[in-house]
DNA sequence: ACCCAGGTGGCCC
DNA sequence: GGGCCACATGGG
């Protein structure tokens, strides 16, 4: 119980610092929450930047609807999402996914989501494409359910300041949700922000100077940097 | 000339 | 259940 509570306490802090240092993120950027869906499909390793070519592309095509991806030719969707990169498995996963949504909820994603938490995740599992954590990005960003999404930045952060080490998706995604208030708003931003903290400080080499959490992570203290 | 991106699935052992 | 690998574009 005591365990809990110092746990509790030092993931908050860990939240405030990254906060504090990057502000808020305003994520995820849509103006709609399908996409949100096709930008969470879209980014699989992938950089934003290119993201945001390929969704303006679907824009100024007036493609960015589901029914539409779902009866487009796969050679024009191709095209559209060419910079985002991967564009021919992620072109025929998108559509299979649209189709899919098309086809058991009449494209309709009130529907879709107006269900049960874990019934949702492990349809979403069930789609070619959609792995634990764009399942995840879509429940937290365009469902808006309390799901802790888990990215490598998350497992390298967890490391380096100890307060975790695992590797499971699983194992690591009930940890932040067993020691987190349960608040949507919270899990959005604190995965925006450990994204933020990826890009900018925990890349492959340490480089801690000027990292938020150089004080509670294991490179940040002495020898490195 | 590398290395990396807001991962996933397939194949092998 | 883990360790590789392909997938593709664009930026540092």
């Amino acid at each position: 119980m005591c365990n809990l509570v110092i746990t509790m306490s030092k993931l908050m802090n860990i939240y405030k610092k990254l906060l504090k240092h990057f502000g808020r993120q305003h994520w995820w950027p849509a103006e709609t929450r399908f996409e949100v869906i096709v930008g969470a499909i879209l980014t699989q390793n992938t950089s934003w930047k290119n993201v945001e070519k390929a969704i303006l592309n679907l824009k100024k095509e007036k493609m960015l609807n589901n029914k539409k991806i779902a009866n487009v030719d796969i050679r024009k969707l191709e095209s559209l999402i060419q910079p985002s990169g991967f564009y021919k498995q992620k072109s025929e996963r998108l559509k299979k996914f649209c189709k899919y949504l098309d086809r058991n909820y009449n494209s309709d994603l009130n529907k879709f989501f107006n269900r049960n938490t874990d019934e949702i995740r492990n349809e979403l599992l069930s789609l070619n494409g959609i792995g634990n954590e764009t399942a995840d990005s879509i429940l937290l960003y365009a469902g808006e359910k309390l799901k802790f999404v888990v990215d490598a930045y998350t497992v390298r952060m967890c490391e380096r300041t100890g307060i975790k080490n695992a590797k499971k998706y699983d194992e690591l995604q009930s940890f932040f949700e067993k020691n987190l208030p349960k608040n949507i708003k919270l899990y959005k931003e604190f995965h925006a922000l450990i994204v933020e903290l990826g890009k900018n400080f925990c890349r492959r080499k340490p480089e801690c100077d000027g990292c938020p959490l150089k004080d509670v992570c294991k490179y940040g203290s002495s020898s490195h940097n």
